[in-house]
RNA sequence: GCCGGUGUGGCGGAAUUGGCAGACGCCCGGGACUUAAAAUCCCGUGAGGAUAAAACCUCGUACCGGUUCGAUCCCGGUCACCGGCACCA
């Protein structure tokens, strides 16, 4: 044989990509009499840079639960779509002298050729684009009823400002004090900004994370990141008249309250301003407190700093004690009251502070040294120097002194979350309009719904403003309108939606995303449901993952969704790292790019190599030499396709390996735990070198291999004479008892040091474990002159013989 | 500082969660085929000792200690690295 056939990965691939397209062999069924199987990824950003290696990871993990989804015989729906609005986007636009629509279909266009490159069994014709006026149309629909719902209000406030992308920020856009996306630094600015009620949904979406499967260090961020703490509020009389009114989550130190503390920005601190004798000393700390940036705050954090309020006092509730009022920016005004009972005793930061000032330091629960430090310790102490708490525990003295506020009426038990709302304007041009105008007698008017998609005004320049405005506010044009209300002269805002909008709800437009009358028809979301598994990053933990589902409770209130979650299955994947093990970017010319693999080595190997690479959960460097293993593998399973010997069933010599390996790969892939699952294919085709398999035998190895190789197995599939695709065959299924063999090898340990092995029939007794180990060479010699005194056995895994040297 | 995670050969990583540590792959070494090379196939490959060669012995899962017949796995302590949050009262 001189002409062997070579695997010539490039025209077998797109052979097979061409025919799974023209036979939609991957369309999902509205309404299918199937089970059915919502599998999802998160649908990527086009940028300019295309397709990098990091994206495969994912894609190709969730394809491979859907391909075996789709053999099992569910009716799967595993969509892909591009979450195109962004500054990238428009950055590049704008430097290039393009409009975005432009570079967005450019880009587009490369990312589905690149992908499709892949093999991914994508149901193509449900493909969505967030910047599709088709599209949006519904994300601004959603966002109007929000308005109405009174969950969208326009606030001015001080928001995050990005210095280089010039525009706001959410909360969960700033990380370290700098922009997530450009890494440039990030000011304080007071603006008027739409705003979401994601605090109104905060406790459902703590509370929700119990009902849904999503992997627990997802879960943690999210409960970490709304945090919620459990304490009371508690009204303070002062002598200015007013109540102060604090949060605190130890109630049980009242009696320990020795001053309390104001953000600088306090209200109150205005409404008393005439009665403080020291008002420059106070609007000076104003001043330089807010002059300093978020991150200059945290900088400072070392050494407290704080004015006194000369003039008021406060008034401790249960000692009744004249207390001396501060400000400090220590006391945040964004969370709680904006105001503090300061307990130097028993809060590290009140202990400073106190320290700082020579304020009394007063003990009240025992346990610690408040000499050296405050102690904060909530489990072990006992209250103390507190009238009526006295000999109480911590948990009995917030319990007691919570019920004594609530029925003086001084305060009542209160929770609080460091989440905050979303703050939802940008001011830039390349994402959704904000649907709605401002009219000077209606005030902010939205648009009636025929009105949408509110379409962004298609012109030449949008350049980024200096003075905060978005660059739609120049297109007068556009801004001047009229009053849906009155019929009057209004102006439409000019802010845009952020990024985070269309992908807020995507998920549910892939059920039906031709439907021109709702964003989902009632059909269609009545059969799909949810999603079932959904994988992606954990950067989106806090943002995108949070956020959609808050969009989806909002969306279950209106009658909308009939599921209270949008995904009932989250899981995470590790990054791909450059081949030092750092971090893959431009900037350090590691980057791998997709395109270049798939051209040396064909689009199943990456996928292979992608997989085998390491545990799916965890980062993992690229390593270009070790996907050659991967390719070398492919290359033994066509030669091995070559000439199988006759007959349909399974070889008797390959009978159990076949059996073990269905187990196991099934097993595996829905653990994620790929890298094993491909082990065992490696395994079972070393097997079929060491015994010539059957057209059976390969049969099998195809379909299990199919998932992740699905260009290779149809083409041998094909080769082989079997009927149809090998991708969408039914899955193979194993048989429990020739997965284990009539005879196991066990070890043999004597004092628990492994001497031997033998070989015992399977499931044997103890006693004949007993014999056989005791009858082996190895072990006769060493037991000689030697007494058992205990013998361990372990079904089909191991005996150990514990024994003493004979006495005479 | 708080929360979470990880630590296993030269490298990526396995180990049915308390039972033969190092599966599978990369790298490396040897052999077969070849005029030669590549490709392919076969064999070896944790460290140290012992041996003509084996059999064999000792050590070994970041470090120290504990529980156990037996620990990569459980418990206590220490160190290192990674991720998230960070004056949240």
């Amino acid at each position: 044989m001189t002409d062997i056939m070579k695997y010539n990965f490039t025209a077998i691939e797109k052979k097979w990509q061409k025919k799974w397209l023209e036979d939609k062999v991957y369309a999902a069924v509205n309404g299918s009499e199937k089970p059915k199987f919502y599998a999802l990824i998160e649908f990527p950003y086009p940028s300019g840079q295309g397709l990098h290696v990091g994206h495969p990871r994912p894609y190709t993990a969730l394809d491979i639960i859907a391909r075996k989804r789709r053999m099992e015989g569910y009716n799967v729906l595993f969509p892909i779509g591009y979450d195109a609005f962004g500054l990238p986007t428009e950055n590049y636009a704008i430097k290039n002298h393009m409009h975005p629509r432009e570079v967005t279909e450019t880009n587009i266009k490369r990312f589905t050729e690149q992908l499709q490159m892949l093999g991914y069994s994508f149901d193509w014709d449900r493909c969505v684009d967030t910047t599709d006026p088709e599209y949006y149309k519904w994300t601004q629909w959603i966002f109007l009823k929000m308005y109405e719902k009174g969950l969208a209000y326009k606030a001015s406030m001080p928001v995050n400002w990005c210095t280089s992308c010039k525009c706001v920020l959410a909360n969960e856009e700033v990380v370290n004090g700098v922009c997530e996306r450009c890494g440039a630094e990030v000011v304080r600015k007071e603006k008027s900004q739409w705003m979401l009620k994601i605090t109104e949904y905060a406790e459902r979406l703590i509370n929700d994370l119990d009902e849904v499967d999503y992997i627990e260090r997802v879960k943690i961020q999210q409960r970490n990141w709304i945090g919620r703490s459990i304490g009371a509020e508690v009204s303070f009389s002062t002598t200015a008249g007013d109540t102060l009114l604090v949060f605190t989550t130890r109630p049980d130190t009242l009696f320990g309250v020795t001053y309390m503390v104001m953000a600088p920005e306090h209200a109150l601190i205005e409404k008393w301003s005439d009665k403080l004798s020291n008002l420059d000393a106070v609007r000076e700390y104003q001043e330089a407190a807010a002059r300093k940036s978020d991150f200059e705050r945290t900088e400072l954090a070392k050494d407290k700093t704080g004015v006194r309020l000369e003039g008021v006092n406060a008034i401790n509730p249960v000692t009744g004690n004249e207390i001396p009022i501060y400000i400090s920016d220590y006391v945040l005004s964004t969370y709680g009251t904006g105001a503090i009972m300061a307990v130097p005793g028993h809060d590290t930061r009140d202990w400073e502070f106190a320290k700082q000032f020579g304020l009394p330091i007063i003990e009240v629960v025992k346990g610690g040294n408040i000499e050296q430090e405050a102690f904060t310790d909530c489990e072990t102490g006992i209250m103390v120097n507190s009238g009526f708490l006295n000999g109480l525990t911590v948990e009995e003295a917030k319990k007691k002194i919570t019920e004594w506020l609530t029925m003086k009426g001084l305060g009542h038990e209160k929770v609080n979350y460091k989440l905050r709302d979303w703050v939802f304007s940008r001011q830039r041009y390349w994402g959704e309009p904000i649907p709605l105008v401002y009219c000077e007698k209606c005030g902010w008017v939205p648009l009636p719904e025929s009105e949408l998609p509110l379409r962004l005004p298609d012109v030449k320049s949008y350049e980024t403003t200096d003075n905060g405005e978005s660059p739609l506010a120049q297109m007068s044009d556009w801004v001047n309108t009229v009053c849906p209300h009155c019929g009057g002269s209004a102006r439409r805002e000019t802010d845009t939606m952020p990024q985070w909008a269309g992908s807020s709800w995507y998920y549910l437009r892939y059920m039906d995303p031709h439907n021109k009358d709702r964003l989902v028809g009632e059909e269609a979301i009545k059969y799909w449901h949810q999603v079932d598994w959904y994988n992606g990053g954990m950067e989106h933990t806090t943002l995108h993952l949070l956020y959609s589902r808050f969009w989806h409770k909002f969306l279950y209130d209106i009658g909308v969704v009939p599921t209270k979650e949008p995904y009932m299955k989250r899981t995470s994947h590790g990054m791909i790292l450059g081949e030092g093990g750092e971090k893959m970017s431009k900037s350090r010319g590691n980057v791998i790019n997709p395109n270049d693999i798939v051209a040396e080595f064909g689009a199943d190997t990456l996928r292979l190599y992608i997989m085998f690479i390491g545990d799916f959960e965890k980062a993992v460097p690229w390593s270009s030499t070790a996907v050659k293993g991967c390719k070398r593998f492919l290359d033994r399973v066509w030669n091995l396709a070559e000439a199988p010997l006759e007959g349909d069933g399974y070889s008797q010599a390959n009978e159990s390996e076949i059996h073990k390996a269905i187990k196991k790969v099934s097993e595996d892939i829905e653990s994620m735990k790929f890298n094993t699952a491909i082990a065992t294919l490696m395994s079972l085709v070393n097997t079929f070198y060491e015994n010539k398999p059957t057209r059976g035998d390969i049969k099998a190895l195809l379909l299990l291999l199919s998932p992740f190789a699905p260009h290779i197995a149809d083409e041998l599939w094909e080769i082989q004479g079997f009927e149809g695709y090998a991708c969408v065959q039914p899955w193979p299924e194993y048989d429990e008892s020739k997965t284990v063999d009539a005879e196991k090898e066990i070890a043999v340990q004597i004092g628990g040091k492994l001497k031997s092995t033998v070989i015992i029939p399977l499931d044997a007794d103890d006693e004949t474990v007993k014999q056989i180990a005791c009858k082996d060479e190895k072990i006769e010699r060493l037991l000689e002159g030697m007494e058992i005194v205990k013998t361990i056995v372990v079904k089909n895994k191991l005996i150990n013989l514990i024994v003493k040297p004979k006495e005479k």
